[in-house]
DNA sequence: CCGACTCTTGACGTTTACGTCAACGTCAAC
DNA sequence: GTTGACGTTGACGTAAACGTCAAGAGTCGG
């Protein structure tokens, strides 16, 4: 990570991202194959700005909820208009539309799953107590 | 799904199964391959209870939060346990910690990509706002 | 008994998401 | 100059999660 231009916009290396972000270099560049990113470059080597940084952290967030990369792709694209009207707005909107119900629909997975895990934790807990009860008394 | 039985409990055969869950025949047996179905058998042919169908919906939601087979495996395997003692409780407390634990990274996830949804669409709208009313100024 | 249908078990193919390895460039340090 | 450290492309390998045949067993209606 350095910062030999006067101004500071700060710069990143492909191994400081693979360190920060704990992927390997190799997966970055497989996300730069699948159009996920696209850093500048410096004679061949990859140079990765701040907003990069952005977009790799967007990616593996999308991992964690189990997107596959395409869908993480079309996601991240609909924060890449900041000029406006390069893609049709009404389509935009529907992609939106469309993420929002899969993220909803994860939510509502998530409650449910963790409404049920503090019911068995509670059932363990109860079972716990009543081994402490009677001791050796296992069978 | 036939009833043939005096007292009903409910039996489905895999397409059934199939069908209702919207998917193929072969994916069920390939969970059961894996470990998360154990369906009863009548000769040959498999025989799902209304708990082999519970199960198979907690596949399906641990699918839909990206979770790999074998740690949806070890999830549901928390839910089977209705007699006791058969696992360490304290180990399986543990385990549910850890799911927890993931189940919370997700659903903060969620939350922030919902809320950037919000800002992107309503500039979106922005947009669309300003592009009725300068009709045919496109650039 | 004879299709027609359903279900079964392999075996092999495919896609996604990377890991691994080889061969080479480049640049600073010794 | 050469020796690492770091970076590059490309080819190939692999694990997970199924899809896709192929070949056969069971069962039911006619």
């Amino acid at each position: 990570m350095d910062y030999q231009n006067k101004c500071r916009e700060p710069e990143f290396s492909i191994t400081d991202l693979a360190q920060e972000m704990d992927i390997t270099t190799r997966t970055i560049r497989f996300y730069e194959d699948r159009g996920l990113l696209r850093p500048a470059r410096r004679g061949q080597q990859r140079v990765y700005s701040r907003a990069d940084r952005t977009r790799l952290k967007l990616v593996l967030r999308g991992k964690r909820l189990g997107w596959p990369l395409d869908d993480i792709r079309e996601m991240i694209e609909l924060y890449d208009l900041p000029d406006g009207e390069r893609k049709q707005l009404s389509v935009m909107l529907e992609r939106i539309r469309q993420s929002r119900h899969t993220l909803l629909q994860q939510q509502e997975d998530i409650e449910l799953a963790l409404r049920e895990f503090d019911e068995i934790e509670s059932r363990c807990k109860q079972q716990l107590a009543l081994a402490d009860r009677e001791p050796t008394n296992v069978r």
